[in-house]
DNA sequence: GGGACAAGAGTTTTT
DNA sequence: CTCTTGTCCC
């Protein structure tokens, strides 16, 4: 009845009141948090607010509707950041506050206000870099590396530096990338972050610290930033007072949300953006943070009570809407067992539907048989696949499954496996983009000029080189003279180039000039040139929904689409079709009804998890995982899976009993169930509860 | 200089 | 098995 209560309420701070009287108590404090009291004492509440929300516990909503609440009572839209950890959280933040604000200040349904500066810390950083890049010694038209430049990036400065030919081995280039990432996002000296993450490499440190170096020289020669400088280069400028004041003024509102997942680089620039932590507010769940491999430190929220020239103020939420009772007591009881967290247990009184789920499984082709079934099961109860998911800890974990899905004609799409930038055409479009974009970067000038017959590494560098000392590098490529028998499709390229500099040119017309240049060449260059045809015409439509070449390029390496694949194309819209998802890429989703892949030591934990500290996340991932769902859980356990790329032994079969982090006690709390049911006579094949875990105890005599 | 071939190594998760 | 690197021949 909104109509009957809309016609009623006639002020924005009544229908306000209305909308927030569908949230808990908890919820609307975090909502209402330093609002002027309206009555008696009226100082402002102007406290940094921490919320502790747990999993499925309305978190989006809460924000969502703090937001709006903010708008409502005056903050201007263009002036509250909101930092989420992707794109796709950032809008659908901005729908759910349009929708409160819609109801709240009686707007036609059309125009909510947007939120300009709604975004993650990577593309609000790219865009203020971008702002300001005159005042930091920047060029405005930088280009952005994706974790696939860096590597090939750093791969040519290592060997120009003659390490790539040393008699021992030096780290691969992606190894390298690792190193230097995870230096730069823990602001940790190399030595330590060898001794600690890359301990077999820490022998290479000072060749490693001149290799770091001149990659740096080389980023800033290219006008390049790779996704970590992102970070660094805005917590540098906010480190000279005039810019950061600059900056944080211009902000009335800072939110920040999945907060467990920052890094000091994130945590150092809100602190600078808001010293005082005035109108600060950071949403998170440190039961939830499975990011420390790219530098997130749980210390971030843990200690964000006392970050603040001021102390937080707490609010958690606990109460769950998602999942079943029996659901949530097995997931408390996988994390009660964590060592340090903000206390808190989840509950509802959503009625259940039944235990969770603990599968026995032969092996993974019975696992992918049990899943397939298990799913079509659901689906003829009512539920669709895409209310059902299907998660795993690394992304090769789905592999059987696929074939199986397959093989039953069951749709299914994959997030986190490979990546549609990563496909070879699609990086060579991209590539004559970014080199028209930023002449001098080299790495997509030297992807581009070797499409072309007849010039390879040496020529395109004698170009490159050319073009680094031109006042006009532009016109070198028109000039350049290439070896003869590359010459004609040299003027090609020069002509397309040429076009794509013409300042007058408008996007998506870029699109047009790459495609004919670049379809010649695709069609030579790969057997099954059809189906990257269709990719690469996909890019050209995905190109047209973007306002300008700089912003395609930029957002798509920072927001890259899902996964291309050898099927079709992504399913329709309308068409159904399962998830599978790694449990990283799971983060902040939810399923009816969720199953959870290889829920074995080996897989989760991973092997290479070693440390305290990894085992820790370890379990949080499985916490994860397992509250994604609302009523139906299924872990699976194969007592026997198979492992690829092993350096040592090659790929072989393994023996695993259940993931540590359930323990016996635990596992009762479950349907336990065995598939394919054990045959009657064999009272020898001791039960699956007591399976010993060799493999661990081996692992843990040299720990 | 370019391309084809052989050999050896290999630590998951992603903005 | 896959990716990277190095070598050899045109």
């Amino acid at each position: 009845m909104p109509s009957v209560a809309t016609s009623l309420l006639n002020t924005p701070e009544e229908r306000l009141a209305e909308a927030l009287a569908q949230l808990n108590d908890a919820q609307r404090a975090a909502v209402q948090h330093g609002r002027v009291a309206v009555v008696g004492n009226t100082t402002r509440d102007e406290r940094p607010l921490l919320v502790i929300a747990g999993a499925g516990s309305g978190k989006t909503s809460t924000l969502a509707h703090r937001v709006a609440a903010l708008i409502a009572r005056g903050a201007d839209p263009q002036r509250v950041l909101l930092l989420t950890f992707s794109r796709r959280a950032a809008q659908e933040m901005e729908r759910r506050a349009g929708q409160v604000l819609v109801r709240v200040l009686g707007l036609s349904s059309q125009s909510p206000p947007a939120l300009p500066w709604a975004g993650t810390f990577h593309g609000v950083g790219a865009r203020l870099l971008r702002e300001y890049a005159a005042q930091i010694g920047l060029d405005e038209n930088f280009t952005i590396h994706d974790r696939g430049d860096a590597e090939d990036l750093m791969g040519l400065v290592r060997n120009d530096l003659g390490l790539s030919t040393s008699a021992r081995r030096f780290p691969l280039k992606g190894t390298c990338v690792s190193i230097y990432s995870r230096t730069v996002n823990t602001r940790a000296p190399l030595a330590g972050v060898l001794k600690h993450a890359f301990p077999w490499c820490a022998d290479w440190e000072a060749e490693l610290k001149r290799l770091f170096g001149a990659y740096v020289e080389a980023k800033q020669q290219q006008h390049v930033l790779d996704y970590d400088d992102l970070l660094l280069y805005w917590t540098e400028m906010m480190a000279e007072p005039t810019l950061a004041r600059q900056v944080g003024e211009r902000f009335d509102h800072v939110l920040v949300d999945e907060y467990q997942d920052t890094n000091l680089l994130q945590a150092a620039i809100l602190r600078s953006l808001k010293p005082d932590g005035r109108g600060v507010t950071v949403v998170g769940d440190d039961a939830q943070s499975i990011y420390s491999f790219r530098g997130a430190t749980v210390r971030n929220i843990l200690d964000f009570p006392a970050h603040f020239s001021q102390p937080a103020r707490i609010v958690t939420l606990e109460r769950n809407y998602r999942s079943t009772q029996p659901i949530l007591d097995v997931s408390n009881a996988v994390i009660a067992a964590a060592a340090e967290r903000h206390a808190k247990t989840l509950w509802t009184d959503k009625p259940s539907a039944g235990q969770p789920q603990l599968v026995l499984v032969a092996d993974e082709a019975a696992q992918a048989t049990w899943v397939a079934d298990r799913v079509l099961a659901h689906r003829e109860g009512g539920l669709a696949l895409k209310s059902q998911a299907v998660l795993f800890r690394t992304s090769t974990h789905s592999a059987a499954l696929e074939l199986e899905l397959a093989r039953r004609n069951i749709p299914f799409v994959k997030y986190g496996g490979l990546k549609f930038l990563e496909a070879a055409h699609v990086k060579d479009m991209l590539a004559v983009l970014r080199f028209a974009q930023n002449p001098r970067g080299r790495m997509a000038g030297f992807r581009v000029t070797q499409l072309i017959p007849g010039i390879g590494p040496v020529t395109s560098a004698r170009l490159l080189d050319a073009m680094d000392t031109a006042v006009d590098p532009g016109a070198v490529v028109r000039s350049f003279v290439p070896p003869s028998q590359a010459q004609a499709e040299w003027a090609r390229f020069a002509d397309a180039y040429a076009a794509l500099r013409q300042p007058s040119l408008s996007w998506p017309a870029d699109m047009d000039i790459v495609l004919s240049w670049y379809l010649p060449h695709l069609e030579r260059l790969y057997d099954d040139s059809g189906v990257r045809r269709g990719d690469v015409e996909q890019l050209a439509r995905l190109a047209a929904g973007y306002g300008s070449r700089e912003r395609f390029l930029t957002e798509l390496t920072l927001d890259p689409p899902e996964a291309t694949s050898d099927r079709p194309g992504p399913p329709l819209l309308d068409e159904d079709y399962l998830i599978l998802s790694t449990i990283h890429s799971a983060k902040g989703q939810e399923w009816t009804s969720v199953h959870v892949l290889n829920v074995v030591d080996g897989c989760i934990p991973a092997d290479v998890a070693q440390g305290a500290q990894e085992l820790e996340e370890e379990r949080r991932l499985l916490y994860v995982a397992m509250t994604r769902a609302r009523d139906h859980l299924h872990l699976l356990v194969p007592q026997r899976f198979y492992v690829t790329q092993q350096a040592v032994r090659g790929d072989r079969h393994l023996y695993a009993g259940r993931t540590r982090f359930i323990t016996a006690a635990d596992a009762q709390r479950f349907e336990q169930q065995t598939w394919p049911p054990p045959p009657p006579r064999a009272p020898h094949v001791p039960p699956p509860a007591a399976t010993i875990d060799l493999l661990s105890r081996m692992r843990a005599a040299w720990r």
